[in-house]
DNA sequence: TGCCAATCGGAACCAGGTTCCGTATATTTC
DNA sequence: GAAATATACGGAACCTGGTTCCGATTGGCA
């Protein structure tokens, strides 16, 4: 909910100029089709072409493609941070919460083609992207597996970031019909209760 | 252990010239050496030169990286897929015996920088060592699979495709510090089993 | 209206994969 | 042993896609 170019502190907070304000609105609803279309890796010059700019601007707005990944799910990733919280204090047992937050992750991935190979690619120009969600999601798997471990429903030396890997990793080409992500992931949260 | 060019049905089979023999296994050293050091995406370019031949040359002998790849890795696929029906036999119990077998897939995939990653890619280079891996193990894990499940050590509902995919998933990023693939395998197995 | 800084577009550049063909060499033939 | 032929070689050239840079344009303001 950070407004549109808000920055709390006594920053100078100098508004764009209009024309960069709807270029940036044009180029993020170009990026989110094309990266429906052909993925999170779409060319540079198709996300430009498609959004009626030169490629100067696509960087000049987002530097890394990260940058644009991130302000195009951003909005669902901070749900997703946000239910962690209210499926703790809504589910019949920490372990149910967690299974269904981690659905609620699997989902996110699966429908985004190429995002789960991105998020672990070892391309720098990934890098701040891995960074913003797991900083943003790790948390809040914590919070999970700490409530889940202390009611003594699943075993406790597994930390967030491992579990989030793993999962993410399972996500990954998903939209192949002979493999079930969603199962899979199910199998690896099994094997994290205790008897 | 096919003869180096021998080729059973009475086909031609003509040997080739000393020098492209000589050449096709400085190559496979050159590449070898290559995929240690860099993962097996290093440079087309960079192995040629460090095996002192052409560009030209390596096309000619693997027209696409996964030629080279699978050239290099087949006698540690070809070991893997022997010991499947060894570890059967001489395992305490069908389930012993598929997760030791994992263990050694496992081992194997995690030493390879950039191997699972590889497998996963839908890019058309790997479609062939995709097809290979999958080829030569899918058969052996399917075995352990049906002998564990026959015992009732595991769910009889996951094949042996899928679980594959989802093991080599979780081999991806092994190199991190963060994250430990075996265990994450272990978890995987561990969830695969009846109560 | 005119000025200046912000912004833009896209040509140019770089990296890495892939193709192609003139040249060089092993093998066979006489 | 030399000529003829089939093979194989090397690397320049080309293609794709990311990234940079700068002259041209334009919004905001006096």
């Amino acid at each position: 909910m950070t407004g549109s170019s808000g920055n709390a502190s006594g920053s100078p907070a100098p508004r764009k100029r209009a024309d960069a304000r709807r270029n940036e609105k044009t180029l993020l609803e170009a990026a989110a089709a094309a990266f429906v279309a052909s993925g999170v890796d779409a060319p540079v010059r198709d996300i430009a072409s498609k959004a009626g700019v030169g490629v100067g601007t696509i960087y000049r707005h987002f530097p890394t493609r990260a940058d644009l990944v991130v302000a195009v799910y951003r909005h669902q990733v901070e749900a997703c941070a946000e239910a962690g919280p209210h499926l703790l204090a809504n589910s019949p047992s920490p372990y149910t919460a967690l299974t269904r937050w981690v659905d609620l992750f699997v989902d996110f991935l699966v429908t985004k083609h190429g995002l789960a190979e991105a998020l672990r690619s070892d391309d720098p120009t990934f890098s701040t992207l891995h960074a913003y969600f797991l900083d943003r999601l790790v948390p809040v798997c914590a919070g999970l597996l700490k409530a889940a471990a202390e009611a003594g429903e699943i075993r406790s030396d597994i930390a967030a970031l491992e579990l989030m890997f793993g999962v993410g990793n399972l996500c990954i080409g998903a939209d192949e019909p002979r493999y079930d992500a969603r199962r899979m992931v199910e199998l690896l949260l099994t094997g994290l209760r205790l008897p």
